[in-house]
DNA sequence: AGTTGACTTGGAGTTAACTCCAGAGCGTAC
DNA sequence: GTACGCTCTGGAGTTAACTCCAAGTCAACT
């Protein structure tokens, strides 16, 4: 699989794709006769699980680090388990957060829909 | 309430609450006749508003465009209540993949459990 | 043989959101 | 009256995460 296909099916730029091999957020990926990329099915794995895990925001440098574990073997099985608990932490805080910005929001936005329903009926009384 | 008091309360740094003023993040605040600025509760309210708000990831951008549609005062209700609804929508798109997100980290977190686990049982059973 | 188009590399540029700094003003403490 | 501490401004520097670019390779057409 060349870089346009995996560009297209995980929706990443080439430039990044090629980025996040660059910099070990995913494992090297071979090189055919002509010196192209030619993504394996566990490398598609992996961009797809550093998408996922970008998406969440889980930050770059940790992803690398994760990587580097899992090339390691397994000897860094329960290293790998400590970081992803660490990071699952953070995300339910993260959330937690968002949750309660989200009740506020939607608290404002419900008093700006009074507002509105204020003028309006003031608007009505006016036209009769 | 200089700004020190300020940058205490909201666990803000002095440069960010300067630097918020200066981009329009926050309503500029008077200064006292010493030329410091002096935050008056409704100052305060805008700190902890924006601080909030960015602590959910709101784009500083659009947080900027909110404090200048209410200080054009009551014509702009309705765009106002629309800025907060898109936000609040891509604020529950981003929880909801990060709950899918949190639902496999959780899964790959019990799978690393187990392989823990195995190996912890093989160790026994070469130990008796 | 030459042009085209996809891909390569190393490195520079960009964007968002701060963060730091130098030089100066003001008010109190010695 | 000068030293100290707090704050001011304008502008430069930093960090994370890409994104873009120039120069070159390679295979496939024409």
């Amino acid at each position: 699989m060349l870089i346009a296909e995996v560009s297209d099916k995980y929706d990443l730029s080439q430039d990044t794709l090629r980025y996040y091999e660059r910099i070990g957020l995913i494992p090297r990926v071979n090189r055919n006769k002509s010196g192209l990329r030619d993504y394996t099915e566990e490398d598609c794995k992996w961009v797809e699980f550093i998408k996922c895990m970008r998406g969440a925001g889980l930050p770059v440098e940790t992803l690398i680090e994760y990587v580097k574990l899992f090339q390691l073997g397994d000897a860094t099985v329960a290293a790998r388990k400590e970081l992803l608990i660490g990071q699952r932490d953070q995300l339910l805080t993260r959330m937690e957060e968002m949750k309660r910005v989200l009740e506020r929001l939607d608290d404002k936005i419900a008093r700006y829909e009074q507002t509105i329903g204020a003028k309006e009926k003031a608007l009505m009384a006016h036209d009769s």
